[in-house]
DNA sequence: CCAAAAGTGTTATATTTACACCCATGC
DNA sequence: GCATGGGTGTAAATATAACACTTTTGG
């Protein structure tokens, strides 16, 4: 059915260039751990009716980008940093979600190493700031659900794939991990199981060296081995924390 | 800084209303299982430069209606079907993913039980076919990529939550559960520790019944039971298969 | 010598795996 | 009576969970 067809094809073109568009944005909900919570990055809101609100980080996607580019130039503007891990959680859709219009977004979650280089870069933008997860309870449109289904899905990532390694240090230590783990989870870990387990898995490289000037027995430390965890990934991982 | 706050809004404004629109569309990988073999419903596309091709069912995301709402209609349009699983899975966004300009696609999978009542439905419409997922090679537009990329988060998904059901009749055996598995995750069960399993996670309702009219011992059939498994979902659920 | 965190093994329990034969039905 | 799938238990191996004390460092 040629015409039947045809039709078709010019529906598409109409709805395409004209009648259905939307705009699409990302939005970033952006992880840090600081050895006492979990943070968010969220920036002051100037957009009425949130003035007073905070928001996640996000744009507009432009022409010439997917959204995952999107993503990632949102992040690397804000933050300053090149080296995250960015993960495409869900879309958000309602379609009075945005005041100013129909906005289609694409929610993010992104794991970042909270260091001193960051802190600088962070601190020159005093339209951020870093929020305990715990501790936030209104986010400007519709972010703090936004906000909640990235965690919920991160807390389910993290169990299963060996990414909590993004928020620490490039060293650590595996009490820090545990802790990292008790915190970001909301349990309680059992020490020697915890080290048991992760020795077991095989993705930590013992570098040799331990912490120094700090008042008790120096724990060593530890980095993640990515190329063992591209071995074991192959044949099936599973982190099982 | 106001004055900051507003050219952010009118920048927005602009965006949001002309510059950066594009249009949003939904593409749906409907599974189906027939026993044999694990299926997804495809159509002709009439759309050049894939004339000779197959499509997923999608369509434009309309004003008034979120992408899951677009999803829903296209299943129910396209299959009659309103008791169909739906699962959102990601984002395309490639920029000259489709020829007539920039789309948009958000990839949803659907699980439906392919009964006598589908088939009448969709026979009236010449446009759609059953392919075999294994014998796919090939679809219109990235839409082999959505279907692959679909296909691992369903066989990630199936054994992690009891959604195989929904691809089976409402009263199934428990070796028409197995073979559904083995299937569709390309493996082998053992029948003894399977049926141990299904048992031990009490979400099977053993309905009094047994097969009709098969050459062989007839089966017990059962029934998921919803309730058993929304209680257990609470206190935290794990398939394992 | 004291405070603080590092590090280390064993036992009990639960889970998973491997494996083979008899049963009920239709033809 | 035979072909077909239905249904069942046990033992070994593995994984998980619970639990307490000694060690090393800085001050």
């Amino acid at each position: 059915m040629p015409s039947d067809g045809v039709q078709n094809i010019n529906t598409w073109i109409t709805q395409i260039n004209t009648d259905f568009k939307a705009a699409v944005s990302v939005d970033c909900v952006i992880f840090g751990y600081d050895d006492e919570a979990l943070k968010i990055l969220v920036s002051k809101c100037d957009m009425p009716p949130f003035e007073h609100e905070f928001s996640l980080l996000g744009d507009i996607v432009h022409p010439d980008e997917t959204t995952d580019d999107a993503a990632k130039r949102v992040l690397i503007s804000k933050t300053g940093f090149t080296d995250v891990y960015l993960n495409q959680v869900q879309v958000f859709s309602e379609v009075k979600r945005h005041p100013l219009g129909r906005v289609i977004t694409v929610a993010y979650y992104s794991l970042i190493k909270i260091d001193q280089e960051h802190l600088v870069h962070l601190e020159k933008n005093d339209h951020l700031e870093w929020k305990n997860v715990n501790e936030l309870s209104s986010l400007a449109f519709d972010h703090l659900n936004i906000m909640q289904t990235c965690l919920k899905k991160m807390q389910i990532q993290i169990r299963e794939q060996p990414i909590g390694f993004h928020l620490l240090p490039q060293k650590f230590s595996l009490l820090q991990l545990q802790k990292l783990y008790e915190v970001i989870l909301n349990l309680e870990l059992d020490k020697r199981n915890f080290r048991r387990k992760l020795k077991s898995l095989g993705i930590l490289k013992d570098i040799g060296e331990i912490q120094e000037s700090v008042s008790h027995r120096p724990a060593r430390l530890y980095e993640f081995d990515n190329s063992a965890y591209d071995k074991k990934k192959k044949s099936g991982f599973d982190f099982g924390i």
